[in-house]
DNA sequence: TGAAATGTTGGGGCG
DNA sequence: ACGCCCCAACATTTC
C-alpha cells in the first residue's frame, strides 16, 4: 500500500517550472496530480467561454508534460479530495494559493475538513510577487493608490521569490478510481466560434517561455512608446498564459530584470505591477467585482439601452475604432490594452452604460479573463475605483485612433468594409464627404453603422451625469 | 494611461 | 518703422 502519496491540486498554476507546491510534494513522496473543474462554488464567476476553451488546451499540454498522468475532476473539490483520500491513503494536499473570494472561503473550508481527517493541507505562493496581506501601509491598512502600493509597498520590500527549477524527478501516482478524460469537461464550446481563436495561440508552458523570450528579445526595447499602438505587437500578450499560471509572474519578473535597465524596462515591470495590485485590491475590498469602490457612484445616473449593449457588443457602434476593439475581442480573445481603455470609457460614458456590463462581456470573451484584473480594470475606467481616471478623462474614439492608429493598420485589420477609407476620415466617417465614402465604397446605415451616438454631446451628457452625483 | 476650452506668444501681412 | 490684426503653435485650465 503506497503510503507517501500527495496530491498536488492543479488550479491556476498549469506549469511543472517555478510551482512551489508542486516542488514540495515531490520531496514528499509520490505525487497524484489532480486538476478539479469546480462550477458549483464559482457562483456567477464561473469560467467564461473564451476561458474554457484556453483551460482546454491548457490542460492537454500540462497533462503532456505529466506522462499522461493527470487526473481530472468535475464537481466540488471538498467531496471529491475526501474520497480521493479515502480511497488512496493520502498524506497530503497541496497547492498554490488563489485570491477569488469564493475560493479562499471555499479553500479555507477544505484546509480545516482535511486537517480534521489528519491530512495534511499547505498552500503555497505560486501566483503573486508579493502576498496582499504581506503589502500594507504604515498603519497596517492596504494600500487604495497604485504608485506608492508599487513604490514603497513593493519595490521597496523583500524582493519576489526567485524562481524553482522543475522538479528533477516527479514520482507520479494514477488516481485508479477516476475515468474521466480532459474531454469530458466538455470545455469546448458546442458552437465552432473557437475555430478562429486557434491561429492566434499556442497554449500550454512551453509556449508561454517562448513567448517570452521572444518578448525580450525583440519587443522589450520599444515597449514603453511600442505599447501604445495596437497595429504594432509591442506588447507581450502574456496575460492569458499569466491568468493560467503556465507562467509565473517570477519567471516573467526576473527574466525581464537580466536586462539593461531602461524606461522601456521599469514601463513593463509597473505593468506587472498593476497585476499585482489589482489582485491586491480584490483581496482586501472583496466585493470589487460588484460594488463601486467610491460609494457616491452608487446613485450614478445609467441608463438601460439593450439596443446599444448589443451594438458595442458586436463592434457596431459605427465608431470604427471601437468596433476594431470589440471585433479582435470577439475574433481573438483579446484586445489590446489601449483599444480596452477606448471601448470601456465609451461604453460607460459615451453610453452611460453600467460598467457591470462591460465587466460581464469581457469575462465571457477575454482569454485572459481574470476577477481581479477585469473588475479593478472597469473600476478604473468607469471612474469609481480606489485609485480610478477621474472620471471626467473621457476617451475621444476618433482622436485616440488618429493618434495611435494613424495608418489605420489595426483598425482595418477588423473592421475591413473601411479598407479604403482615407486616413483623413477612417475614425469619423460620418464627416467625410459623400464623393469620399463613395469611393471607398462605403455606404453608412448599410454596410458600415451609422454612429449610435454623437461623440460630443454624449460626452457632455456624461459631464452631466457625473455632476449629478451628490 | 484625455479632451476641449481658454490663454499666451510671436511671426508675418498690411496699412 | 510701427501698430494692428490674424492665426498658428504652444501652454494652461477646466471639465
Amino acid at each position: 500500500m503506497n503510503k507517501n502519496i500527495v496530491i498536488h491540486w492543479f488550479r491556476q498554476d498549469l506549469r511543472l517550472y517555478d510551482n512551489p507546491s508542486l516542488t514540495e510534494a515531490a520531496q514528499q513522496g509520490a505525487i497524484l496530480p489532480i486538476y478539479i473543474l469546480d462550477d458549483d462554488n464559482a457562483g456567477e464567476h464561473k469560467l467564461g467561454g473564451a476561458s474554457r476553451w484556453w483551460l482546454h488546451y491548457s490542460l492537454l499540454a500540462l497533462n503532456k508534460s505529466l506522462k499522461g498522468k493527470l487526473s481530472v475532476y468535475i464537481g466540488d473539490p471538498e467531496k471529491i479530495l475526501i474520497d480521493l483520500a479515502e480511497e488512496n491513503n493520502i498524506e497530503g494536499v497541496y497547492w498554490n494559493r488563489c485570491y477569488e473570494p469564493w475560493r479562499i472561503g471555499r479553500d479555507k473550508k477544505i484546509k480545516k475538513v482535511l486537517e480534521a481527517q489528519n491530512i495534511k493541507a499547505k498552500s503555497f505562493n505560486g501566483s503573486l510577487l508579493w502576498e496582499p496581506w504581506d503589502v500594507l501601509k504604515k498603519d497596517g491598512t492596504p494600500y487604495k493608490v497604485f504608485t506608492p502600493y508599487y513604490r514603497k509597498g513593493c519595490l521597496s520590500a523583500i524582493a519576489p521569490r526567485t524562481p524553482l527549477a522543475e522538479p528533477k524527478y516527479l514520482n507520479l501516482y494514477d488516481g485508479h478510481s477516476n475515468k474521466l478524460t480532459i474531454v469530458d469537461l466538455k470545455l469546448l464550446p458546442a458552437i465552432n466560434w473557437n475555430k478562429q481563436l486557434e491561429p492566434h495561440w499556442d497554449i500550454g508552458e512551453m509556449s508561454a517561455q517562448y513567448k517570452l523570450e521572444k518578448f525580450i528579445y525583440n519587443r522589450l526595447e520599444n515597449y514603453k512608446r511600442g505599447r501604445d499602438f495596437p497595429a504594432l505587437s509591442s506588447v507581450s500578450r502574456l496575460s492569458p498564459h499569466l491568468h493560467f499560471g503556465e507562467i509565473s509572474p517570477n519567471q516573467v519578473w526576473y527574466a525581464v530584470k537580466l536586462n539593461k535597465e531602461t524606461d522601456d524596462l521599469d514601463h513593463f515591470l509597473s505593468e506587472m505591477g498593476w497585476r499585482e495590485f489589482s489582485h491586491s485590491l480584490l483581496y482586501h475590498f472583496p466585493e470589487l467585482p460588484r460594488n463601486n469602490l467610491q460609494t457616491k457612484f452608487d446613485n450614478f445616473p445609467w441608463l438601460q439601452n439593450t439596443k446599444h449593449l448589443r451594438c458595442w457588443q458586436r463592434g457596431e457602434t459605427g465608431h470604427p475604432l471601437v468596433d476594431a476593439g470589440m471585433r479582435e475581442l470577439w475574433q481573438t480573445g483579446y484586445m489590446h490594452n489601449r483599444v480596452r481603455m477606448v471601448v470601456g470609457s465609451f461604453l460607460v460614458k459615451n453610453l452611460l452604460l453600467h460598467w457591470h456590463h462591460g465587466e460581464k462581456w469581457f469575462w465571457d470573451c477575454l482569454l485572459d479573463a481574470n476577477l481581479a484584473n477585469n473588475s479593478a480594470g472597469w473600476q478604473w475606467i468607469a471612474g469609481c475605483g480606489a485609485d480610478a481616471a477621474p472620471y471626467f478623462r473621457i476617451f475621444n474614439p476618433c482622436t485616440q485612433g488618429q493618434k495611435f492608429d494613424p495608418d489605420g493598420e489595426y483598425t482595418k485589420r477588423f473592421v475591413p468594409e473601411l479598407k479604403e477609407m482615407p486616413s483623413k476620415y477612417l475614425f469619423n466617417p460620418w464627416e467625410a464627404p459623400d464623393k469620399i465614402l463613395q469611393n471607398a465604397g462605403v455606404t453608412l446605415g448599410e454596410n458600415y453603422p451609422a454612429p449610435i451616438v454623437n461623440l460630443k454631446l454624449s460626452r457632455v451628457r456624461a459631464l452631466d451625469a457625473f455632476k449629478s452625483m451628490k
